[in-house]
Formats: C-alpha cells, structure tokens, sequence
RNA sequence: AGGGGUGUCGCCAAGUUGGUAAGGCAACGGAUUUUGGUUCCGUCAUUCGAGGGUUCGAAUCCUUCCGCCCCUG
C-alpha cells in the first residue's frame, strides 16, 4: 500500500524537523517545504548558508525539499499590514497573521497543490478531525501551548493539516533529535523566523515606515489619569498597553501604559490596579466552531502565554465580539489577539479568534 | 531684605538617643518566550550640598558658606 504523502512546512529549527521525522516514522511518505519568508533586505547576512545546509540535511536525512518564495507575500500580507498597524497606535500581532495568511494560506495551498495530501507544521497544537470539521486544541502541554496563535487561521485552511508535535514535549523531542544524531539547522530557538532582527522592532519599524511612506508620529506627553503631566513619550508606536519596562519615567511606584490618545498624541499612564482591566471590543472574528453550538461557558485569552480565562462573550451584530471577564486581566491592548476557548474533555477547544479594538472600561479609569 | 522650610544614587524616599547609608522608580544584565508586553532573578551611593570642628566613630552634634522652596516687604 503507498503511504499517505505529507508536506512538512521547514523552517530550519528543531520543531518541524521534529515533525517530518515523526511523520515519517508513524508511516507517512514525508517531504520538506521551505518558504522564503523574508525580503532580501531583511535576511540575516548567512541566510544562504542555512538553506544550503537544509538543503543537505535533506539529503543526508533523504526526504524531498521543495524550497518556495513568499518574501513578496510576506512583504504584502504579514510585514506591511504590521506597520500600518503601529502608525495606527495598534499593538500588531504578525506572528498571529503569518499563520493565517501565509503558512496555513499560500504554504499549505502550495503544499497540497503539489500532490501532497497533508501539509504539516510543528506547531504545539492539536487538531482532531470530527463531523463538523477539523477541531483546533491546545497542546497537551500547556506551557508550550500555542493554539493562540494560530485562532485566526480560517476553518477551511486547517482541513487536510497535521500537527505532529501536538503530544509531545520539547525536552523530549530534543533528547530523541540527539539519540539520532540530528541536530537543526538552526540551533537556537526559532527567533529567526521572525523578520525583526534582535527582537527589536523599535530600532527596524522607522526604516519599514519611511520605505511604506508611512508617518508613525513623534514624542508628545506623558499623562496620569488625573491629567498630570509626568513626562514625554517618545513616540506612541513605542509603547503598548500594559507596558510597564522601558517608559523611562522615574515615579514612585511602577508605571504601566494605560493607552494612547492619538489625536492628543499623548500616552496615558497609571499604576498596577489601573493597569488592569476587565474587557474588550474586539473586531470581526474567526469562527472555528459556530456560535450557535458554543457551549454556556467560554474562556479567553488576550495575549500569549495568559491562561484561559472565564469570559463573558457577546457576538456583536456586525460579526464582532465584546469579552468581559469575571475577574479582572491584563490590560487588553488594541491591534493584538482574543483566542475564545471552550473546554472539552479532551482539553481546550479554540472557538474563534478576532483582533482586539478597544479595551472597555468597566468603571476603572481607563483610556478615553 | 526679614521670617520659615529644605538640601541623602538619574527620580521619589527612610535614616527618631551619633556606630559605620532601607525601600520604591528608572536604568542595565540575565531567565522565561514564535508578536508586542507581562512576570521572575541579579547589579546599581566608601557616600549623604560644600568646607571646618567635636568624637574611638557623624548623613545624624557644632560652625561657616552655597543652593532651592514658601511667606512678608
């Protein structure tokens, strides 16, 4: 009997390595794709290296590498709209809208154009095929759990996908990498992907602005919720809400980012308690599960790494939704995800993902 | 010019009877991490506006000078 043909999305980094060898070993006829994510400019200077010696590894390893670029795409669908957002006070979350329009849009559309029946990335996350479509869970371990980022993939893209690494842990990968003697391309953690160089988006974004002929806005005034003026920021697209590190204001308690007033150019700060808050708007989202077979009780996370919260969720007319949660959470911060869950037996089941507009103040100072 | 107050790390700020400089903020470094953030850990004044004196020993006592801040002219 032919075994099953699966494309394995490759980035260089141990997780989707991970990943074609366990395809491989459960049976599948697996092959790599690698896609070119980054424009010229902002390749890292050995770029061409790291392809090559995935090109080898590929040999020594034996599967097929099929090698894909996207960086126009990318450019277009991930790295542009990433700007517009900043100019536009938002806190973009690019990672959130590569997987939605690139990795599971054109990487996976090409993957199974090429004959392939599976595409398969290295994502910690589950996927279970039922009646109803494909379920997207969180991983088994939730630590590593990145469902979140993947809320605004589109139903349809997540049929025929595989997640492999969806039971496993990294240690263990890692150990089971080395008792084979493969080792990534790329050692480290998979930073690279990204397209900011050194995590440091405030040092590439003015660059990328001038080059989209995009005015991001300048320094203006710091300001507490009763109007004091404290200090100067140096640029609302620097700062997001609930940021505390970096604001460069000496005060006697910390200070975190409450929000931004653009049309005053001014950024609003208060303490921890303000800090926090207890819902949000958000925009049209991105149904995983329609709303009509939600269960009662839903729960949400604002940003990575938080852990699903009991919510209160409305679906606004116009296909938006409106959260509110039971206790009070970290500050919501415009431009960035709402990952709404339901929990299932079997673990967390991703319902919907939508970006967030606004914070809603629920009777604690907040931004106008 | 008189009267009162005050002067401790970039900022805020403890330091009561002299005993050999808390803490918070910021900053920097690290851990965590496929966005931004959060969180956690670590490092940060041989010196207390300046000079002189008393004392075994002073940021704390005395003294002179300087700088701010109020109030009254």
């Amino acid at each position: 009997m032919k075994s099953a043909k699966v494309a394995v999305a490759l980035s260089g980094g141990m997780d989707s390595l991970s990943a074609l060898l366990l395809l491989r070993e459960r049976g599948f006829a697996a092959s790599g794709l690698h896609g070119i994510f980054l424009p010229e400019a902002l390749r890292p200077p050995d770029w061409l290296e790291r392809l090559e010696a995935l090109q080898r590894q590929a040999v020594d390893l034996d599967f097929a590498l099929r090698v894909l670029d996207l960086s126009a795409d990318f450019s277009r669908l991930v790295i542009q709209p990433f700007v517009r957002a900043y100019a536009a006070g938002l806190t973009p979350n690019p990672c959130a809208a590569c997987n939605a329009a690139v990795k599971f849009g054109l990487l996976r559309r090409a993957a199974l154009d090429g004959g392939s029946g599976w595409f398969a990335t290295g994502h910690y996350a589950r996927l279970e095929e039922r009646a109803d479509g494909p379920a997207l869970l969180a991983a088994s371990d939730a630590s590593k759990d990145q469902s979140y980022f993947l809320a605004l993939v589109p139903r349809e893209s997540l049929g025929r996908v595989l997640f492999p690494l969806a039971e496993h842990a990294k240690s263990e990968l890692r150990a089971w990498l080395e008792g084979q003697g493969v080792s990534p391309v790329q050692p480290g953690e998979s930073q690279e992907i990204c397209f900011i160089p050194g995590d440091d988006y405030r040092a590439l974004l003015p660059g990328l602005a001038k080059e989209q002929g995009v005015e991001l806005g300048g320094p203006g005034d710091a300001v507490l919720p009763d109007g004091r003026r404290i200090g100067r920021h140096q640029g609302l697209w620097r700062y997001t809400e609930g940021q505390r590190r970096g604001l460069g204001l000496a005060y006697s308690e910390p200070l975190y980012v409450l929000g931004k007033n653009r049309r005053e150019n001014t950024l609003l700060l208060g303490g921890r308690e303000e800090a926090r808050g207890c819902g949000c708007r958000c925009g049209r989202a991105n149904y995983l599960v329609e709303p009509a077979e939600w269960p009662a009780t839903r729960l949400a996370r604002i940003r990575y790494r938080q852990p699903a919260a009991p919510a209160e969720v409305k679906i606004v007319p116009d296909g938006g939704l409106d959260l509110f949660f039971t206790e009070l959470a970290d500050f919501p911060a415009p431009g960035q995800l709402a990952a709404v869950y339901a929990q299932e037996s079997g673990g967390l089941r991703v319902l919907a993902g939508a970006v967030i507009e606004s914070a809603v103040n629920c009777g604690l100072t907040g931004p106008a």
